[in-house]
Order: C-alpha cells, then structure tokens, then sequence
DNA sequence: GATGAATGAGACTTCATTCAT
DNA sequence: GATGAATGAAGTCTCATTCAT
C-alpha cells in the first residue's frame, strides 16, 4: 500500500496493523507475521523497522495509548458543554462501547501493564485523565471512584455479552460525584 | 520411577501449577512446559491429562472459577454480620488485593473471558455472585453499581502500583449501596 | 463386545478391527489407540495380546490373507461349474471390485510386502493361487499374464475412479488364456 | 554458516530426498526430519519450503510423476523404432525393473493415490501415457488391457524376489496387441 | 490375567531473530 | 536501505511401550 520510499508512512501502517491485532488476537498473540500480513509489508520490514518483536508492540500500545488521550480531550468537551455531568458521562460510556474493536485495545493495555510494570505509565494515561477530567467536578475522592466505577463497567460490558444499562449508570455516576 | 500412582493426586498438582501460572504469565502464554517444571510431572502427563493444552487452561480457569466462589461465601459471612456493609466491603476488597497472586487469576479469567465467549459463564461467576450478594442489601442498581465499583478498583489496583484507599471505597460504597 | 472372559474372542475382535482399519488408514497408519477403539477394548488389551504394533499389524495382514484365500476357492467353484473361464474371471473381477472396503486390505497387503520382506510369503497366497488355478485351464505362462492382467487391472480400479471394463477385460483374458 | 544462497537449488534437494525416502520408506513414513538428514538441510528449511508436510509429499509424488512421463517419452522412442512392439515392451519393462530404487517411487504414487484422492490426476500420468502410447499400435482395448498387464507384471515383480519372465511377457504382450 | 497410568522419544509446526544480498 | 532466506529453539501433540496394581 504505501510505496516502498515512505518510511513515515510504513512505519505508521506496521503500528496501526498490530494495534488492530492486538485487539483481535491479545498482546500476547502478536507475531511478526502476522503483522506483516496485515500491514502487507515484507516479513522482513517488521524486525527492520522495530528491533524486537517487544519493540513491536509496546509501540503499538503507546499509539492506543495516545488514542485513547483523544478519546478523553472529546469526552472533555462534551462534558463541558452538558448540564447533566452523570447522564452525559454514561452516554459517553455507553457510545464508547459501542464500538468494541475501538474498545478493545485499551482494555489490552490495561492488562498488559498488570504484567509488564514499564507500561504502567501508558496505561495511566487513560485512568488520570479520567479522574482529572471528574476532578473539575467534583471531589478527588468523588472523582476517583467515578473512574473506578465507568472501567469497571467497561471490562464488564466487554467481557460480558449485555448492553451496558445507561440508565443505572447514570444514576451511580450521580450519586458518587455529589460524595 | 513410575511417578506415584495418584491419578487424581496429580490431576490436581498439574491444574494447581496451571492456575498459579496463570496469575505468573498470564493464560496466553501458558505452555505445556511451564506448567509440568512446576507441577514436577514429566511433560507427557500434561497430555495425559488433559488432551489438549486448552483444555488444561480451561480446567485451571475452572478451579479458579472455583476458588473464587469460595472467596465469596466468605464475604458473604463477614457481611452478614456486620453492621457497615460499605467499610465491610471496602475492608474485605482491600484485604483480597493485600495478596497479589491469589487475586491476578481472577483478573486473569475475566480478560480471557473477553476473546473465549465460552468462558463468560466462567467469569460472570465472580460477578454474579457478588451482585446476589449486595442485592440482598440494595437495589439491583445499586448491587450492579456496586460491584462494578470493587471490580473496577481491583482491576486498576492490579495493574498500577498505589495501594487502594480504603477510605474513599468506603464512602464510594456507601453512597452507591444507598441509591 | 466381548466378555472380559473370552481370550480368543478379543484377540479376533483386535485382528478383526485392525484389519479394517488397514483398508481404511493404511498398514502405516495403524496405531494401538486406533485398534483399541474400534474393537472397544481398554488399550491395554492391544498390547497384551500383541507384544507389539507390528506383531499387531503382521496377524491383521495374515488374517487378510486367509480372506483372501477363501475368495480364491469360491473363485475355483465358480469357474469349475463354468464353460466361458474369460467372461467367468472378468465377472468375478468386477464383483469383487464392487466392495472396494472389502478388496482394499489384500492391496495393502502387497504393498506392504514390497518394503518388508517377512510378509512375502503372505502376500503371494493370492497371486500363487490365482496362477495355480488357472493353470488348470491353460499353460503355466498363460495362466501367470493372466494373474499380472487381472491384478493390474485390480489395482488400478481401486486407485481410480472408472469402473472396470468388464467385456474389454473378458476379450483380454480369453486371448491371454489361449496362449 | 548459512547454508548456500540457493532457493531453487535446496528446494530440489530436498524434493529429491524426499522422493528417494519416499520409495524406501513409504509416502507414510515420510517425516521431515528423515528428509532434512538426507538433503542435508537443517529441519526448519524443510518446512520453510513447504508450509506443510503434506506439501512437500506432494511435491515429492509430482516429481516422481515427471520423471515417469520422461521414461514414457523414452517408450515412446524405443517403440518407434522397434519392429517388434512386443518383444520390446516386455524388455524395456524388464529394464525399468532392474533398477528397484527408481521403480519403487512410481509404485508409490500408486499406492498413494488410492487413499489421496487429489494425487489421482498425477497417478493416472503413467498409465494414461502407456495407454496412448499402445493405442498408436493397437485398438483401445488391447492397450489398455496391456497397461494392466505391464502393471501388474511391475508390481508383482517389486513385491516378490523373482525376475521378470520376459519370454513369458513378450508372448502374452504379443497376444493382447492383437485383439 | 488385564488394564489404566505413565513417560520419553519424536512428529509437525511456528516463529523471533539474524544476515547475505 | 530493505528483504527474502535461513535456522534453531521451542511449542503442541501423538504414541509405542512399560509397568504397578
């Protein structure tokens, strides 16, 4: 696809292949070639382009990362703009879900760091952004919580084969941020 | 020579060493190998055992399936007698991440859950359970709230460094249980 | 199937199985598992009657080769009682050829005959016997071709999918019988 | 250290050790360490090749296929210039039987062909070659019944210690090409 | 006598990584 | 710079065979 003279552009399509596959087949699951494939790029180009195949992926992690950071700068905006900071914050959350290959990278960094310690600072990314974003309305404490409470109900939603129960969401969400 | 003749002895050593692994390196990157060096059997009993290494991943997730319902029962009797649900519960949550490697596998079950469909019975165990258990003394949407809550502060406590507060999960909790 | 007490039932229930499942997997693809399961006896029973997969498979292809013979004398009878020895012969060619589980096993045993030496004597019951039958009714060298003919044409059926031309086969043997 | 920059040149080896091993140890007992030894290449560029072993004996019976269309051309010449088809028939199959390790393979593919029915179309080469070979000589009936009758002469000589009776084929040939 | 348990060898295959070209 | 070739380690699984019971 993108023409043999373009390293920006290679390099970008090997990260976008394996961050796609590492929501279809897990982190762990990850291998040059598959890559590759998906990329349709040479094997070769894979290793010539991330010296590990560790390289590789903690790449691949770092870019959902910063997806998942522009993910939060929307959320910021159309919470600035609502009057109803629980009923908005659910029907982000809910909107979130929707589309679960969008959803699943990010629930794979997460786990990713609970074994791998130096990927803790991407995946806090997503969690402190949360929690500052809440923190402008409302108590660390309240904010906090809040966080806990909208991943939890990720993980669930995503783990689970249920829609997520928007309303009931919202009704928590009001509760914890008035703490 | 013969290693003791124990069938069930060793059926249970090898699904014991699969689920600790499990917790270690993760249920992906379980191998045959792994699981016989610390089971100490010979790498054909694993076979032996269990026809397939997916069917010995399944039995391990079974057994902590099990080990979590266990989990619950207790939790269920320090609740029944206490007269704060909210800091029982934020005590009872802390104490379970107090000891890492008895809590990964459930995290672990969860995440495998989200690509092997036929795993969610499996993980909505823990889930399920708890919201049953907390139902007795909310809503519904509260006990769902709830649980969402201490699932998703178990799951970020896991993978991030700082110790849980247990103060702020108290308040959390005790606002989330009086919806 | 068979009682635990009846020692030369499972052992013909064993041979039996493994003969099948010759004309089915091949004589190199015969495995104890396999036999135990078709005969249904534990898989320990394989190796107690048989000290080894190759004894196994030797006292499959013997007693494939006694079928074999007891073809060959129904075959005598036949062409006794007949006045027309081409068309008889390349009417029992055809018939025999119309139960392709059944004439499988005796190509396997050729074949097998090719790389072990031991089974020769087994694997020339048939073709000696054939010759010596038609010897009867024509010279030693006539009665030979015809054999090569009619194995020829045997083995080519089986491993192809036209059936045999019967009339074609009947005016080839008449003038080979001739000699 | 790493072996020759050759693709073509180790892919034939190993083709060819392949059809070698095939002919002495059976297409079923064909394993690609036996063929790695004997091509002297290490085990993983035996499956670097051929993805799967089931390729590289397909490959192997292919090849055994080519060669026997090019020993049919050589028939073909000798016929042509031969004034007794017969007599030379019966030599040239008495010659192609002298050199067991070159006739074995072909008897193989055969053998091969009768559980795999994809190898037919490759099985059929020889005896479809012989068959238009004859029919330039005979009617269609005669040739193929002669094809059986070469065949069969070929595969029993293989699979017995006894040498060709080519006086004994040269009649029975000149009887059949006559119908 | 009979059998399930047990195991080590070896089969196929995948793959990260290296390197000649 | 880029890539196909190459390979050895390791993974999953099968199985003949042995043996305690």
């Amino acid at each position: 696809m993108t023409g043999r003279r373009d390293p920006e552009g290679r390099r970008r399509a090997i990260v976008d292949a394996a961050s796609a596959l590492i929501a279809e087949v897990g982190v762990d699951n990850l291998t040059h070639r598959l890559v590759a494939a998906r990329a349709q790029v040479p094997l070769g180009a894979t290793t010539y382009y991330f010296a590990t195949l560790d390289d590789l992926s903690r790449a691949a992690l770092e870019h959902i990362a910063q997806t998942t950071v522009a993910c939060l700068r929307s959320w910021a905006e159309t919470i600035e703009s609502s009057d109803d900071i629980a009923a908005s914050l659910a029907e982000l959350t809910t909107r979130y879900l929707a589309d679960r290959p969008s959803a699943l990278p990010e629930t794979e960094l997460y786990l990713a760091a609970i074994r791998r310690p130096e990927l803790r600072p991407l995946s806090r990314l997503w969690f402190d952004g949360l929690v500052r974003l809440l923190s402008e309305h409302a108590s660390p404490e309240a904010a906090t919580a809040a966080a806990f409470l909208i991943d939890g109900a990720i993980i669930h939603s995503l783990s689970g084969d249920e829609p997520l129960d928007t309303g009931g969401l919202t009704a928590a969400l009001r509760s914890l941020l008035s703490i």
